[in-house]
DNA sequence: CTCCTTCTTGAGTGATCGCTCAAGAAACCG
DNA sequence: CGGTTTCTTGAGCGATCACTCAAGAAGGAG
């Protein structure tokens, strides 16, 4: 049971504030991004942000699970557990990468592949944060890959790791291109070229 | 000519100071690392470093340049020169890019890509300068290209922008790779995924 | 030797960092 | 109404940031 709200309300909208502090993060990164720059974009003072959020560690966290709810973070799982065939899955992420990457609506690129690069040895466990989401995406594509060769759709001699990481560098690239200034069309010709390399299915026997 | 040198003599080697900055920086990036990191690094002090180099930017432009002539910085561009053929030149650019990434002698991955990603606005210029050498690197592959093409070693259907774009991808995707401990085994099996999207040449008329 | 130049040393500049605290304000409960 | 709880406000904490300055040290020139 949510127990009765006590107290003086907050005068600010938690998830409105989580949202600003999403797109600073997803900008310039974690360290680059002050409490000053987060309270001003949030609206709120210091000592409101650590009551709501706790510390600023805290806050990055939550904004990278607002992130991976949104429908700019959550693509990449949307597709593997909505698509019936592992093609049709990463053709997918693929087209939709290039579409969200380039969109100017928000900060271009991967907020999970950019946004702790450059940290300093005190950050480690913020960089190390989003590495382990980065893995864990990996092993996702593995097995989503493994899954396809035991079904056929892959042949016998693919390599579910090597075309996971394949995939995964191609995406992470895109999101580096994409922050360089590539256009969608740009994005979306590299997605083709890249999907081109799928492999065969076995020869049915004649 | 070379002045006459006058008044007292640096205590400390120049390029192997610069050296020490270079690792630095390719292990954190520019912000993340401090005039205390690298004077501790360097055996200097704070005003011999910036009697020699200028201010920390300075010193950042000096290391990427160092970078860039190093032997793991410049091997893009020695294959793009030195192989005969554009195929040859990017199956020699992936291979080492594997190898190089993922070497544990060194920082992983590729500093130019990596080392000014999280950047506040006051050091925009520094991200802008080392995404104008990628986009410069970028060119370089799409003129590569463009030749192939004209020479007949790519089809005339080939997209050579799109390509550049696409290769420049990848090994961005594996650069960010080794720097989540991707081992060499595994970048090499990247590379050549991605050299197996390149194109056919057209068909000799028979 | 003295003079001149340049580098090194040690201390310290103002600005910004993440973060906190005391006091006041705004809600509900009885 | 008073009492309790929680949030907001404004000021400011110690630490670290990039950077600088005065004084001394180490070389060549004359």
């Amino acid at each position: 049971m949510r127990p009765m709200a006590r107290g003086r309300p907050r005068t600010f909208d938690r998830d409105t504030a989580l949202n600003a502090a999403v797109h600073l993060f997803w900008e310039r990164g974690y360290e680059a991004t002050s409490i000053g720059d987060l309270t001003g974009a949030m609206g709120i003072r210091p000592a409101s942000l650590y009551a709501a959020f706790g510390d600023k560690k805290a806050l990055f966290r939550e904004a990278v699970e607002a992130y991976g709810r949104s429908p700019e973070g959550a693509f990449i799982s949307n597709a593997l557990t909505e698509e019936p065939t592992a093609r049709g899955a990463f053709a997918r992420i693929l087209r939709e990468a290039a579409a969200i990457y380039s969109d100017r609506s928000h900060p271009a690129g991967c907020l999970t592949i950019s946004a702790a690069t450059n940290v300093t040895p005190q950050d480690a466990e913020v960089e190390k944060y989003l590495r382990d989401l980065r893995n864990t995406n990996l092993k996702r594509f593995e097995a989503r890959l493994q899954r396809a060769k035991s079904d056929g759709e892959l042949p016998s001699t693919a390599n579910p790791k090597a075309l996971a990481h394949y995939f995964a560098a191609v995406i992470q690239g895109m999101s580096q291109q994409a922050r360089d200034g590539a256009t969608q069309e740009t994005l979306t010709q590299i997605a083709a070229q890249a999907l081109n390399t799928w492999p065969l299915p076995d020869q049915a026997p004649t």
